[in-house]
DNA sequence: ACCTGAACACCGTTCAAGT
DNA sequence: ACCTGAACACCGTTCAAGT
């Protein structure tokens, strides 16, 4: 039976997690799915089409804030979750910050946030630069941190010493508290 | 005479300039260089060492922020000279996201930063926080802004309405005032 | 010391032709 | 409709050999 998109979008997966994204070649996924390279081209235009899937899935992960909460609450749980997600899959903050960085203003994450903002009784402007703020904070932190990680795993870099998580949470507590002030 | 390390660097600003980061290949390197891309490797290890020098090169652009001034506007003027260095190299944003992402800690940049934080009166941890804020907030910033101008040229994504500079702007006090609470 | 020539092991993408 | 085969126009990097 034929080759289906979402069979390339599993493949494509497949090959982040197991060898990482300089791995992830068109003859690779070929190869991963049984068909010449050629063949994928019916069902994507392009690579970097894929690679916006790939990014869309990931993101599409980042679990909803509880809406119960207090709104800063939220934002911080959002910025939390999401750095998690970047993280738990192979060289995710990257894919994201290649293929999605240009789209957040319309992304579903980045709407999610501006109405967060909102409920906390903030203009929407204020949101929109809230919004701005913190989303490229963190995709930028989390692939610093990944690249990093990479790198020390070769030697190429010396191993950062220190709590990670409360690295992080400290400089997203200082986001958060310019989108408060 | 023979090539020197700095005549490379200079051919690959050119190229850079000129036909943009997919373009600066090893081989299109020898040919501006008149020389086989072979005989690159004699004076450089790996092309990431060239871009990481391009890179370290365009952040040395960056104005020392007059210490004449309080040290929340220092840091203003930083984010605001950052972005404007950023901009005015063709793919500035993504070289230095690429190959550099990884050293904000070691780089003058970012011990500026936290020494001028510490000036405020701020802790040292807070001043890492707040290096790592900033930093990571203005190039992922930038590299959006700059991969998204790239794709509205090619008709690939929508022209993004409003004042630019004024929502970066915005977005820029969110995370100094961040800082500062 | 510095560079050439030739190769190795790849890329993404296109397109006529097959089934 | 879906895929193969073959090609096009490239990559980064290595290394013996030349000067």
């Amino acid at each position: 039976m034929a080759i289906q998109r979402q069979d390339i979008l599993a493949a494509a997966q497949r090959i982040l997690t197991a060898h990482g994204l300089a791995d992830l070649t068109m003859r690779r996924l070929a190869a991963e799915l049984d068909v010449q390279a050629s063949a994928i081209y019916w069902h994507i235009p392009h690579k970097q089409a894929l690679l916006a899937e790939v990014a869309d899935d990931l993101l599409a992960r980042v679990p909803e804030p509880s809406s119960r909460r207090r709104w800063d609450r939220q934002l911080h749980q959002l910025g939390t979750d999401l750095r998690t997600t970047l993280l738990a899959q192979r060289d995710g903050a990257e894919v994201v910050a290649a293929s999605r960085a240009s789209s957040l203003d319309t992304s579903h994450l980045g709407k999610r946030v501006v109405e967060i903002v909102e409920s906390g009784g903030h203009t929407h402007a204020h949101a929109v630069a809230s919004r701005d703020a913190l989303l490229h904070f963190v995709i930028g932190y989390t692939f610093d941190e990944q690249t990093h990680a990479v790198m020390a795993e070769h030697g190429a870099a010396p191993a950062r010493f220190g709590d990670a998580d409360a690295a992080y949470t400290a400089a997203l507590d200082i986001v958060i508290a310019g989108i408060r002030a």
